[in-house]
DNA sequence: ATTAGCTTCGCAAACGTTTGCGAAAACATT
DNA sequence: AATGTTTTCGCAAACGTTTGCGAAGCTAAT
């Protein structure tokens, strides 16, 4: 066990524990000689603090938690790739913990950030959780969280998200320039706000306008779902001009359903949906899609959570642009 | 900021410190009825230990870190999964971090992992990784390191992987059976030892049979790679009877060349490749495909790891059994 | 020669735990 | 009553840092 420590290399210099603190930061009070003699040792013999020692000492843990459903999903990825990025860059270190959308493990996760005194928190709830109860106590212990992805309604919380109403309504818009009228639209659980606000604003396009499509709406959990309903839906002579796909797994489903029954896209059936993108890049011709990114939602919610850190963050709902991908899929 | 700590309940009950430390682990030395005195006024006040001040006593940190060249990704993604699954449940915490396959980063996040005196350590190193001269200092502190995925040759160290020429062998054997001769093999960075090893064993599989096929190789890099081989390699004259994609990355660039030369799967050509199956299952027909999953990875690895931290290893290199999964695509 | 100021460093406390050891008190055994 | 044993607890050191404060020693100014 490698164990060099400020008071080994105190012991061969002949010097104070703090003086080779302090030599080791930089601190004016050393004088150079003894410095660089000090540095040199610590270089020879590997010292490398212990963090642990450090944040002790400090109050300062430098460490950032992170949780999500899992971890093992398109959209998650890319936001813990982004922050991950930051973090490193900044000289935060990342603890990552999935609650398999089970509310009791969330609440375990909550405790071991507590007891790991992390210094602010990123959440996407899971989706089966009810109540924000249990975060309250990070506020009482001022853990700043950062609510993203699928977050609460709550007016009382920090949150980042993608711009849901417009992503949905930039969908409808892109529907309605095809002139086509006979729409099927595929969202997701209806329990989850992600899902009320992007099927809100979906109907409210709709409803602007005069001419009068036929709109189906189907909702679907899952992509096996999704593929059935599709499969279902659509045949030789009843089949819908577009598919809308709220999200990348109703994606993957309706697009097995649509290659198992050989339709042409976008010539016999037009598909579009709201995903980050990578999804959409694996088919030919590659799918229309209104970009919600992971990445970029990362990024913000870093720089949210920084703000939060330094004291200089009202309670504040931050959102992402939506952007229209043209593929060929319309 | 909550700051229950044992002095602090010590002061109120009227014990000492150590008394309220024992108490709370039900150490046989205090009276139960002390004991359950303290344990309530913890639970009231929502004590909860210092991990740092914990892991500084114990030298004992509980942290286990993994490093991978991107979190994003396929198959990293359901390996991180697994194992942040078996350190939550193991009570470790994990923390992350990503190369971008620099290897100055991966230096420094050695440094970081160091610092935080993880216990243990997942690797996968980043390919543009020349030396292993890096995780030497690993063990100069006792930092069991698992290698895993695209592992170094090195024999002085310890890896799990994939079967990987089992995998390749085990796909050659798929696409013989199918009495099929004109291939098109594809595979990804020469550089990479696990392409080198899945290469070898594809092409001793062809060298045992009698029979005479028509194996074309090409090295793509990425997605991008393979769409161009593929588009450039097949045309309405000369489409080879079947494609194998050592890689979902690959995978999905062939995909896309395939549906935009609207080649029907498997009428018209076969495709198969190597893949942990997500990929494979977004299309129809699902590919047939050699499983290598990350997830199953994972649960090996940690196993691995946790035998290392008993003390009960020897430096070996385990192996996951690939399975063959049969889609609709030979 | 005295005072003032600067440079350079060490002392010691503190962060919140864990744990070996010893001690007091209670109880049991002769 | 004396001794032995058990129960129950506290003392204090240690983990490896950081940092306020004070103390030397030295230089420079009066």
């Amino acid at each position: 066990m490698n164990n060099t420590t400020l008071k080994k290399i105190a012991g061969i210099v002949g010097c104070s524990i703090s003086t080779v603190s302090r030599a080791l930061k930089h601190h004016p009070d050393i004088s150079i000689a003894t410095r660089e003699r000090i540095i040199e040792l610590a270089n020879t013999l590997d010292y490398e603090p212990n963090a642990f020692a450090v944040h002790l000492r400090t109050k300062h843990s430098n460490v950032i938690g992170l949780m999500v459903p899992f971890i093992s999903n398109l959209f998650y990825e890319s936001f813990i790739d982004s922050v991950e990025e930051e973090c490193r860059k900044n000289g935060f270190t990342l603890m990552i913990l999935q609650t398999a959308n089970d509310p009791k493990i969330e609440i375990e996760n909550l405790k071991l950030f507590r007891q790991n005194r992390v210094m602010g928190l990123f959440v996407c709830v899971s989706s089966n959780s009810k109540s924000l109860a249990h975060y309250e106590k990070m506020k009482d212990v001022d853990i700043p969280v950062v609510f993203f992805d699928n977050v609460p309604n709550d007016q009382e919380i920090i949150k980042v998200c993608m711009a849901d109403e417009r992503a949905a309504e930039m969908a409808a818009e892109a529907i309605q320039k095809t002139k086509k009228k006979k729409i099927l639209a595929l969202f997701g659980d209806v329990g989850l706000t992600i899902t009320q606000k992007r099927l809100k604003a979906f109907q409210e396009s709709f409803q602007k306008i005069e001419t009068k499509c036929n709109i189906d709406i189907v909702h679907t959990n899952k992509t096996e779902d999704a593929l059935k309903e599709v499969s279902n839906r659509v045949s030789k002579k009843n089949i819908p001009s577009i598919i809308f796909c709220m999200s990348d797994e109703i994606l993957i489903g309706a697009m097995k359903a649509l290659q198992s029954k050989k339709l042409a896209i976008p010539d016999q059936i037009g598909i579009i949906s709201i995903s980050n993108g990578f999804i959409p890049s694996l088919y030919y011709p590659t799918i229309t899609y209104v970009e919600t990114s992971g990445f970029k939602l990362g990024k913000l919610a870093f720089t949210q959570l920084l703000a939060c850190l330094s004291g200089s963050v009202a309670l504040t709902e931050l959102t992402l642009d939506a952007v229209l991908f043209e593929g060929g899929s319309l």
